[in-house]
DNA sequence: ACAGTTAAAGTTAGCGCTAACAGTACAGGG
DNA sequence: CCCTGTACTGTTAGCGCTAACTTTAACTGT
């Protein structure tokens, strides 16, 4: 039976206290002068009546929730999941609760769960790669006091940004250069479909004419962020295409489907055919082969996130961005041939 | 320059369309009668004013936050990412949204998390794992009108609980009887620490007892859920009892560290030392061997906690209780030598 | 025509807190 | 003895909503 307690407030522990409710909200707040002793003595109250101070009431008139929102793509993804693990470290420590919102990929629920957000008013919103077109996304930025975006760029007005480099295209004309050195010619690239802020094909391709490689348009093709997906393609890919000698995937999950495929299909790897992938996660290493890819600092960049999101509700309005590295990490899936050195 | 932008009220609504405010609170909320061309009206102006209403001050008077707390141990695991998956999908569909608190598997701080959790007045609370002793948790299960529990049990009155089989011991008992009748005799096991509600260690050696199989209790460690710590233990394991022929790991992850750690020494899996997981986490099966293990509908788990703890907010105040069950999957790193048949 | 009904509004009060201002009491200086 | 300052505590009002009640207007049937 679930009893409907009547909440003890503070004006409950006023009354026993025998003082004014603003003394108490004093003590519990530490503001105001407050002689030793009564201070003590209201404490001896709380502690009895083992009183909570309602967030609700405080917040509509401080107008401050102490929480933040957290909006992510995938928080099944091991990639998330980590993100959002450094982010409510921070929180916590800060005494801020998080407001979790999983959009599933999909944007049409990246903007209903906004004003869903807005409503609670969290103090301040993380956004993690946002799937909207550059427009949208600004547009609702532009009702948040303090914002920080991560994996997208926004205006410094608007919102601090933390960043590893893949946005860029980075990775995968790293990559690129990688498989070339050791000896690849004909790439096969998962691209992650994503916003307009993603890096355009042509990036990757100008990688590859640089080092006068074969292109070829059909090797390269979008792809979920999903391991399903990564397999899916990379059967058709390498059924349609068996020249090809590398697969670069947008991400490890993609890479990891890739593998599967190719090992199925019985060809080797990395004998046949070299797979990179996107972000180390976790079990990357532990697969056999195990996978090369780009180190990505998830925790860290949840951690960064929170701190710059707090500086902004700190007052510091200044913008704030954090670009961090990614470091590729040579494992077995596309190894480095003994005697070859690299020009990175 | 974050504006602090004035807040659209619903007294601004009233105003701007010549009607009270209660009128303009019955509109939003579909409660009392109004005229459909008010009812126009007043939707129109909270469209043109881009009004929302605030959850806070509703709350207030509603006592109703429409938030439910989300306890885990840890949302970097794949495990519990899932649940959280599945919980919040409910809670989106329904309108709550999801205050996640993780605890990093520390009791000390899941103990702090619930005050912050109570002052927020969450309409209900999903509580993961818990790694709290017996009397603490139900304690801290009085104080809450509505919560669902995964993983442990309670009382009836305080509680829905969510469960699969592993905390029964079901779990290490079948993977005993598995292992020893595909041949093996000497079974160390990795055994996650945890509450009191866990499987004691005699459960496990009652199996062993009762196939006959040699028992030794120097090989059955107490084990983190983590990767680190199965690859730590498995390596000191191992070093000490080189005469193991298998290895039980309390969750996937622990059984993918021991794996790599066999592999490491130069044994075989399974040839050498056989191993058996515990959740059939995403990747359990794309490594190399594939992991041998127990299906747990992480998803579904996490779905179903959600939907008992709503039965609980909509009034329906009996006790529910899901148990899952667990299904071996097996794969290549404990495999089913061919002839032989299993009595389980 | 008039009480009786009903639909569609409005009024009042208060949820539990805190900001801002207003005391009060007591010290020491003139 | 008042005056000013300091240290503490109290009073008032209101944050943005909704529950509960009241009012108004229009419509009924006899």
């Amino acid at each position: 039976m679930a009893r409907k307690r009547q909440r003890i407030t503070l004006e409950d522990v006023a009354r026993e206290a025998g003082v004014s409710p603003m003394t108490v909200s004093r003590v519990i707040n530490n503001t105001g002068r407050i002689s030793q002793a009564t201070r003590e003595h209201v404490r001896e109250v709380i502690a009895r009546l083992d009183y909570r101070p309602s967030r609700i009431a405080r917040s509509l008139v401080t107008n401050e929730t102490h929480m933040i929102g957290l909006v992510v793509p995938d928080i099944a993804s091991p990639y998330f999941a980590e993100i959002v693990q450094g982010a409510e470290e921070i929180a916590w420590e800060k005494g801020y609760s998080i407001l979790l919102a999983n959009t599933s990929e999909n944007p049409q629920r990246e903007l209903a769960v906004l004003p869903q957000i807005e409503e609670t008013k969290v103090d301040g919103l993380i956004w993690c790669s946002s799937r909207l077109p550059e427009e949208t996304l600004l547009a609702l930025l532009e009702k948040h006091a303090s914002a920080v975006v991560v994996n997208r760029q926004a205006p410094p007005h608007l919102a601090s940004v933390v960043r590893s480099r893949h946005g860029l295209g980075y990775r995968a004309r790293r990559a690129a250069a990688f498989l070339i050195q050791t000896g690849r010619r004909r790439i096969g690239y998962l691209q992650l479909y994503r916003s307009a802020a993603a890096a355009p094909i042509e990036d990757f391709m100008a990688e590859l004419a640089r080092w006068g490689v074969e292109i070829n348009r059909a090797w390269y093709i979008p792809c979920a962020p999903l391991w399903q997906s990564g397999y899916e393609h990379t059967q058709q890919l390498i059924a349609r295409h068996p020249e090809l000698d590398a697969i670069i995937g947008g991400n490890d999950l993609v890479a990891l489907g890739a593998m599967r495929a190719v090992l199925e299909a019985g060809r080797r790897v990395p004998d046949d055919i070299a797979i990179i992938g996107g972000d180390d996660i976790f079990l990357a290493g532990q697969v056999t082969p195990a996978l090369t890819t780009f180190h990505v600092p998830k925790h860290e960049i949840g951690v960064m996130a929170a701190r710059l999101l707090f500086k902004r509700l700190e007052g510091d309005t200044t913008y704030h961005e954090h670009l961090f590295d990614e470091r590729l990490i040579v494992r077995e899936s596309a190894p480095l041939p003994p005697g070859v050195t690299l020009d990175l």
